[in-house]
DNA sequence: GAACAACGAAACGTTGACGTATCGCTCCGA
DNA sequence: TCGGAGCGATACGTCAACGTTTCGTTGTTC
C-alpha cells in the first residue's frame, strides 16, 4: 500500500497554502510560509510539488467550493437568484474571497494561472448560462436576452462591488440585480 | 528658481512608472527597472519618493486618462452607449489596462492602495450614474431602474469580461449591453 | 565664471525567498 | 522485527531587489 503520511502531508500543505493565498495574496505567499503553517518541513513541500505554482493550482483545484447550491423546483427567476446569492455569499465570505485578487493578478503574467483562471471561471459561469437558457425556453424569460451576455452582467455585477468598492453586494441584492438584468 | 532639472526628472520617471507598471504590474515593478526605462540613476529615485508606493501612486494619479469622452447631444441611451465604448476602450487597450489588475491586487493589502483604487473607480462611476439618472427624469429609462445598480451591471460586465474571461468585451457590444440592463 | 545643486553610474551591505542537500528520527509495510 | 520510505529541521548557496552611499560630471543660478 501507500504511506498514509504522504497523504496526510499534501492535504495539511495543500490547506496551508489556500490558507496563506487568502491571506497574503499570490504574490505574498512563500514556500516558507506555507510549510510553517502546515507544520511541516519545506523538503516536504519539494518532494510533491516542483514549483511553487504547481502547488498554488493544485491546492485551489482541491479546496475551491463547488458553485452549485441545491436548486428546488422552482421557477428559473428564483433558481437564478438562488445562484446569484451563493456566488454573493462565496466572493464576500469565503477564504477564497481574498484568493480572487491573487488570481486576476496572477492570471496577468503567468500564462499557468491566466489558463487555470479563465477556465476555473468558464466552469462556474455555464451553470447560469445554462439555467437563463432554459428560462428562455421555457419562455420565463424574454427571447431578446442572451444568456452569456446576461450572466457577463450578473456575475459582473457581484465581482465589481467586490473588486472595485469598499461594498461587495449583499446576497440580499441578488433579486433586485435578478430583476434589473432579466426583464 | 527652482532648479528645472527636478521637473524633468519627476516627468521622466512618473512616466516610466506607470509604463512599466502597465507592462509587468504592481509585483512586477522594480525600482531599478523604472530608474533604466527612463534613463534617470536609481539615486534619483530615491531622492525624491521615500519608496516605491509613494512613486507609484503619484505617478499613477498624474497619468490616469479621465472616462470623460464628449457627450454630444443624443439620446442618454446613446450617451450611455458611448461612455461604455470607451470605458471598454481603455479597459483593453490602454496602457492602463494592466494597471487594472495590478490595483485590485495592491488594494487587497495596501490600505492606502484600497484608497486609491476606490476611490478613483468611484469617481469614474458617477458620470455613468449621473447619466442614467439623467435619463429616469427625462422618461427615457424606466422609473424601476436603479442608476447605481445599473451602472455596476454595465460596467462590472466590462470588467469581469476583462479580468475573468480571454475575450475582453468588444466596444462595439456595448450597445447591446445597454439594450441588455436599460429596459 | 564661481559656487552649488542635481545628476548618472556604480559599488555596497542587507534582506528575503528560492530551491538543494544532509541528517537523524519515526513510522509503515512486509 | 527490520529495512526503507517519508519526514522535520537545518544549513547552504544563489539570486534579485531593496535602499544607501560615494564620487566625478554636468547644468543652473547668481
Amino acid at each position: 500500500m501507500t504511506d498514509p503520511r504522504i497523504e496526510r502531508s499534501r492535504m495539511l500543505i495543500l490547506r496551508a497554502a489556500v490558507e496563506e493565498l487568502g491571506e497574503v495574496g499570490y504574490g505574498g505567499v512563500t514556500i516558507e510560509s506555507i510549510a510553517a503553517r502546515a507544520g511541516v518541513g519545506k523538503s516536504t513541500i519539494y518532494r510533491h510539488w516542483p514549483d511553487k505554482l504547481d502547488l498554488i493550482a493544485d491546492a485551489f483545484e482541491t479546496f475551491h467550493e463547488r458553485m452549485v447550491p441545491e436548486l428546488g423546483i422552482q421557477s428559473v427567476h428564483d433558481s437564478v437568484a438562488l445562484l446569484l446569492r451563493h456566488v454573493a455569499d462565496v466572493v464576500v465570505d469565503s477564504r477564497f474571497s481574498r484568493c480572487i485578487p491573487a488570481l486576476i493578478e496572477g492570471a496577468e503574467r503567468d500564462p499557468r494561472v491566466r489558463e487555470f483562471h479563465h477556465r476555473y471561471s468558464a466552469e462556474r459561469r455555464q451553470a447560469l448560462i445554462d439555467l437563463i437558457a432554459v428560462g428562455i425556453d421555457a419562455g420565463e424569460i424574454g427571447p431578446e436576452v442572451d444568456p452569456e451576455l446576461a450572466t457577463t452582467a450578473l456575475l459582473g455585477a457581484i465581482f465589481y462591488r467586490r473588486l472595485m468598492t469598499p461594498t461587495p453586494l449583499d446576497p440580499g441584492e441578488a433579486d433586485r440585480l435578478v430583476d434589473l438584468v432579466l426583464r
